[in-house]
Formats: structure tokens, sequence, C-alpha cells
RNA sequence: GCGCCUGUAGCUCAGUCGGAUAGAGCAUCGGAUUUCUAAUCCGAGGGUCGGGGGUUCGAAUCCCUCUAGGCGCGCCA
């Protein structure tokens, strides 16, 4: 016998079953997790919002729904509570239904994105130096995103942007050669706006103990920094589906400034656009008077070959100095012939490192900076990606180096890891004991609280990823994860999973199995790697 | 001066976009282990959601205003 497939979101479930008694069902309606039991599971607030359509008492709208939707199966319990909630309870043998599909691989995941094509662009650092912190916030972000923009079924695509020309370029470079000066005893002067990091002057030693030619010496210092942005990248945990360098958009500058045309003006020997006819607080220079582009330029040339491409959403994740930029940006694509509320920037706030309560002063220009790679170092790259995704990226975020390191125990990042670790050692002493696993256990005995609560939150990771991706908001997953954790150590101190009972034993090894898929696929979302034992 | 972000428990932060008696971790205090990992569990205290006004059945959330902090304001990116 086949029946249509069940939703595995249990808010879908119950607006399912709402809207057998309601022909429309207001778009704010919304079935929320509740979390104090006392209350039940799940409650709704259409009651308010067919009140105010209707012209009616909410509690009277909500106590006629209750007595229509509490013949349900699916519910051991609905109430109304408060000014007109509904809270619905849910039964058990619903719940042992759904906890039937936890223990697939792909579970949670639910289709939002339709297949739409969407590029996240992150990091997109100058290749002047090593990555930092903000960086490594923006990294952490875009890449859960982007796992997470998949796991709802977009198709999802990675970008990083190398600024591989400009000014930027050649202060470096100039920057460089002051350095290859000062080992060569002649007169050295780094630029006033130029890089004074220390990892110049390691690059120019470099360059002449290799004896690079001195017509080599900008491509490798480029071609060296790129790689080793590439090599932080990739031992951070990021993964990029593609690396694209501003140069190849030169060509297509001359349409960009064809298009931008009526928009534009000259003024004191420079070409401006006329951003402020789009919220822009300025007009901006895009060529400026000795004939340089600047970087708008080039940045709409590449946004006009994003969209070229196909990608109907455009995420950008930028750092909290860009946010002036972004309404000449959104001009500059509305003029391009593109609706510029498919660039979705999301500014990942800053980041202020404290060491012993001190605060660390980033400049990179400056040359005073902690890079990703001595934060990774010190703290595992684990750790600093749990710690920067606990935050929503608007948040301001600091944090002590020395009380990251010192606190680790207590870590929440190892709290979960933990739990999946022990979980292993569960299965693994399961199948010493030759304890197999049987296919179709009798889930029906997982009636004690912990077991039933851990259920519910199980059940509830395909309504909670649903939300996240909804909002790209991926550190919702971590407060999850933290809850599911700590259902399974209350489940776990209270049961005992190895019994001489086969049928408990069983049905406790398929409840360990479901919840450490659901940290795996949870962690692997994150980019957090779940651990075989600790 | 203008713009963006932030202000929630001692500290660091959530709060599903307007819903119930505002939550978690850390810290503090008090308990728990002869059994599958104590990197664990159970309990307690702790709040004028920066202040004020407004919108409505209902506000930490939306609007106005004041205030405090951070960042940005280049013919750099």
């Amino acid at each position: 016998m086949t029946r249509p497939k069940r939703d595995i979101m249990i808010s879908r479930q119950i607006t399912d079953l709402i809207k057998e008694h309601v022909a429309d069902i207001p778009v704010q309606h919304e079935i929320s997790f509740i979390q104090d039991p006392k209350f039940g599971d799940y409650s709704s607030n259409i009651a308010f919002l067919l009140a105010k359509i209707e012209n009616r008492a909410a509690t009277d709208i909500a106590n006629e729904l209750k007595d229509k939707l509490s013949k349900y199966p699916i519910f051991s319990n609905v109430s109304v509570a408060g000014r007109g909630f509904i809270n619905f309870t849910l039964a058990r043998d619903f719940l042992i239904s759904q906890i039937s599909a936890a223990d697939q691989n792909d579970f949670g995941k639910v289709n939002i994105g339709n297949q739409e094509k969407i590029l996240v662009e992150y990091i997109s650092a100058n290749p002047t130096g090593p990555l930092n912190v903000v960086q490594a916030r923006a990294g952490a972000f875009g890449n859960a995103l982007v796992n997470l923009l998949r796991y709802v079924n977009y198709d999802a695509v990675s970008e990083y942007y190398i600024n591989n020309t400009g000014t930027q370029i050649e202060m470096l470079y100039e920057s460089l050669l002051a350095r290859i000066n000062e080992f060569n005893d002649k007169p050295s002067l780094i630029p006033e706006n130029g890089y004074h990091g220390l990892y110049l002057k390691e690059l120019a030693r470099q360059i002449l103990d290799n004896k690079i030619p001195q017509d080599q010496w900008q491509n490798y210092l480029l071609e060296t920094i790129i790689a080793r942005q590439k090599d932080t990248i990739n031992k951070f945990g990021l993964h990029f589906d593609n690396f694209v360098r501003e140069s190849t958009f030169i060509p297509r500058r001359e349409q960009v400034l064809e298009k931008l045309k009526s928009y534009t003006y000259r003024k004191d020997g420079a070409l401006w656009f006329k951003s402020t006819d789009f919220k822009d607080s300025e007009d901006r220079v895009i060529i400026t008077a000795n004939g340089r582009p600047t970087y708008i330029l080039s940045d709409l040339a590449y946004h006009w070959d994003k969209f070229d491409r196909g990608f109907t959403t455009l995420i950008n994740i930028w750092g909290p100095d860009h946010h002036g930029y972004i309404a000449r940006m959104h001009g500059g694509i509305k003029v391009l012939g593109f609706n510029p509320e498919r660039l979705i920037v999301i500014i990942a706030q800053q980041v202020t490192l404290l060491r012993n309560k001190e605060k660390i002063v980033m400049s990179k220009r400056a040359g005073e900076f902690i890079t990703l790679e001595e934060v990774m170092n010190e703290i595992g790259p684990d750790a600093l990606k749990f710690f920067l995704l606990m935050r929503r990226p608007s948040q301001h975020l600091e944090f002590d180096l020395a009380l990251a390191q010192k606190t680790s125990q207590e870590n929440p990042v190892y709290y979960v890891q933990y739990a999946y670790a022990r979980i292993n050692s569960i299965i693994k002493n399961a199948l010493e004991k030759n304890l197999s696993e049987s296919t179709k256990p009798d889930l029906t005995i997982l009636e004690s609280d912990t077991e039933q609560a851990l259920i519910k939150m199980i059940i509830h990771f395909p309504d909670l990823i649903a939300a996240s991706a909804k909002h790209f908001e991926p550190h919702h997953l971590i407060y999850y994860l933290i809850q599911l954790a700590t259902a399974f150590h209350a489940f776990y101190e209270k049961v005992r999973v190895i019994t001489d009972d086969a049928t408990e034993t069983q049905a406790r090894l398929y409840l360990c199995q479901c919840t450490q898929k659901v940290i795996q696929n949870a962690l692997s979302i994150l980019g957090v790697s779940a651990p075989e034992k600790m």
C-alpha cells in the first residue's frame, strides 16, 4: 500500500490539519516549538490572526478549533491557553512514527530552495597579507550558510573574489620593494598607506635568497600570498567552489561604463557615478583623475557576470567596514538592469579579540593583527568555528583568547562533540557484545520522560533547519545542538542503553543512532568535526 | 555632523521576525558516580529587556525620541 510521502516537518503536518478547518490560513500563521513542556509541544497563533479578520474573540475561535483538532490521533492533547494560543501535545504513537524517519542519512533535508541557483561570496580578502579573524568569521559563516542552503535544496555555489589589481596591490608591491631595499642597505621607506607587516620582510628575504628575477617579483609576491591564504582556508576547513580574479573582469568594465553612462558626470577631472540617485549619501568616483578605474567598476562587472551565469540570488558576506558600500552597489546593479533586491548583503560584524582582557587592535595596513592561523593554532579550528558561529552575524563579537583556552573544558563545542563520542562508544560496546541492530525495533517501550524529550528534540530538527535556512541564520543550529546534547546527556544519565532486555536495548540503541545522525548532520553543516572518541 | 551595528541575569549571548510567567552557557552555591566515556547529570539564587513616549487584543521585538558603546564616512578596497 502506498501513501503520499508524509512531510517530515512537524509544523507543516499540524498546519495541514488546521487547513482542513480553516479555508485561508493567513501567511503570518506560525507553528512554534514550545520550550516549556508544561504548555505542550507546539503551538499555533492562528486564533489571533483569524480574530482580527473575523472580528471575533480569539479565545472563542481557539476553542472551536480545539474541539475540531482534538479528534486527530497525532495529538494526545489540544488545549487553549493565554489569550488564544492553541497548544498541541504530540501523541506517543505519533512521536514513534516520526522518529522512524530519523535514522536516514539525509534526515532533516527539506525542500525550500527548489534548486534555485544562489551564489554566496565571502571572505574575498585582498591578497595583501594573511587572513585575519573577521575574515575567519565571514568564512565560518559563509561556509555554514552554503552547506545549510544546499541542505534545503538550493543549488548553492561558494565563491572567493580575489582583488588582484588596483592601488592596494601597487601599494603592496612598493612596500615589498622597501623591504628589499632594507636588506640591500639602500634607503627604504614603506609608503604611508603601505603594508608594514613583518610577513613582507620575510617575503623579501625569500625573494633575495631564491634569487627571483626582478621582473617576477610582483607576480611571486601575489601568488605566494594567495597560496598562503588558500592554505589557511584549507586548514580552517572551508570549501570554495570557485576562486575568481578581479583581473578577469577588466574587459567588462567598458560595458559597465557604457550602461552607467546616463548616471555619470565629470568633475575635477574624474568620472562620477550619481549614486545619490539610489540613496547613497554621496556620489562616487568610478574613474579617477589620472584615469584609473576604482574598485566598484570591477565589482559591478563581477556582479553582472554572476547574474549572467544564471544566479537568481546573490549573497555577499562583507566586513563591517563595507556597509557604506551597499547603496552604491545596489544602485549600480539597478542601472545594469537587474533587481537590486536580489543582492543580499550580510555584514559580519567586527570581532574584538582580547588577550587577558586587553584589546588587540587590528589593522592589516599597520601590520598589527592576530592572524587566523595564530588563533586556529591556539584554540583549534573546531572550537574557533563553533565560537564564531554562535553569534548572529550582526552581533559584535568579543572573546578573550586566554579565556577561550582556559575554559575549553566547558566549551560548548566539546559538550556537543562529547555527546557524539559517547554514543559512538555505546554503539561500539553493543557491537562487541554481538548485539545486532534490529531493523524494526519496538520503539513503544521508549516511554520515560528523558526518552520522550529526546525524541521530541530529534524530530524537531527538520523544522529547525527550515527556519534557519529561511533567514540565513546558521547560528540557530548551535543552540539546537546544545539542547539536543543536553537531552541526550540527561537520557544517558537516567536510563541504561545496553541491558539484558533485548527489546529495550535495541529500541534505545536505535534512539542513540538517530541522535548521532542528527548531531552529525548539524555539525557537518557548521563545518565542525564529529570525533569518534574523545 | 551623516550612515551602519549594538545595549537582555555578575560575564558571554539566544529569543523561530508582534505572542504565554523573557531563556541558555559560563561564573557562584548545594547535591549525584561500585554499571555503556564525570569533557556528565540534578537543584538553587540571579532581570525595570539602556531611558521615555507611541502603535494594539498583545511589544525585548515595530515607529518616534533621548542616551551609551563600537565601526565606517578616500579620486583605497
